[in-house]
DNA sequence: CCGAATCCTTTTTGATACTG
DNA sequence: CAGTATCAAAAAGGATTCGG
């Protein structure tokens, strides 16, 4: 019964879905800088918007609320006037950040080597 | 002088910037799934294509360009007839890959608390 | 202040057909 | 076998405006 599949038809099926998984989580333009600070503790949406580089308010809002359904934020709306709200990444996202260390790691170490593979890739296309 | 803003200026403008950086690079639809294939030594076209449920050539096609740019996968041309190529990972790559495991273990050990926290946003939402 | 609603542009991905 | 060329669709992101 012309034997046993060798390919590794697990290292990815499971691997790779559990990646993409987590992509889906903190892959969007904004999803990992919105939990970094937030992870600092409480942050208001103003501060977030300052905090954060070139966000629209919008992105900023559509990221809050990815986040918070998926329990990486919490959401507390202070009833004052004017409405303050904050956010506080919870043990979730804080665990999740702390996972993409070694991703971070890996790109920072190597970027030059990208660069160089890059150019060469490059020129030798001329 | 309003002393020294303690905010973390640091733990997103680089480690965040760095990890974008990383996303560019196996944060595509199958970027993973094809460096995880083509880890495990030398790979075709063909073998790619299905081994990868669900991919087309088309994306395989750029997908494999955009890795062996940046030095994640070397070509190998057999001049054959009918013609032959191989993929292979680089050490670049095992590095890279080795890196993404924590955050899939992180998905793989979390996805139940995700969709619950999300069946729990979702019919508050009622 | 915090956000929702619209509209529009860019990026990514997919379906299909063709080639050395 | 290993691609390329085209076309179309969808998804993501951004600019702007309005409201509680």
């Amino acid at each position: 019964m012309h034997a046993g599949s060798r390919l590794p038809d697990d290292v990815e099926p499971d691997t790779c879905a559990a990646f993409r998984d987590a992509l889906d989580r903190v892959g969007s333009k904004w999803g990992i800088a919105v939990i970094a600070a937030a992870g600092e503790g409480p942050i208001r949406f103003g501060e977030l918007h300052r905090t954060i580089p070139g966000i629209s308010r919008r992105m900023l809002t559509l990221t809050l609320r990815t986040l918070e359904r998926d329990g990486l934020l919490t959401r507390t709306v202070h009833p004052t006037v004017p409405p303050q709200v904050e956010y506080t990444a919870t043990d979730l996202a804080r665990d999740l950040f702390a996972s993409t260390r070694a991703l971070s790691a890996w790109a920072e170490n190597n970027h030059e080597k990208i660069a160089a593979a890059r150019a060469a890739y490059d020129d030798a296309a001329t």
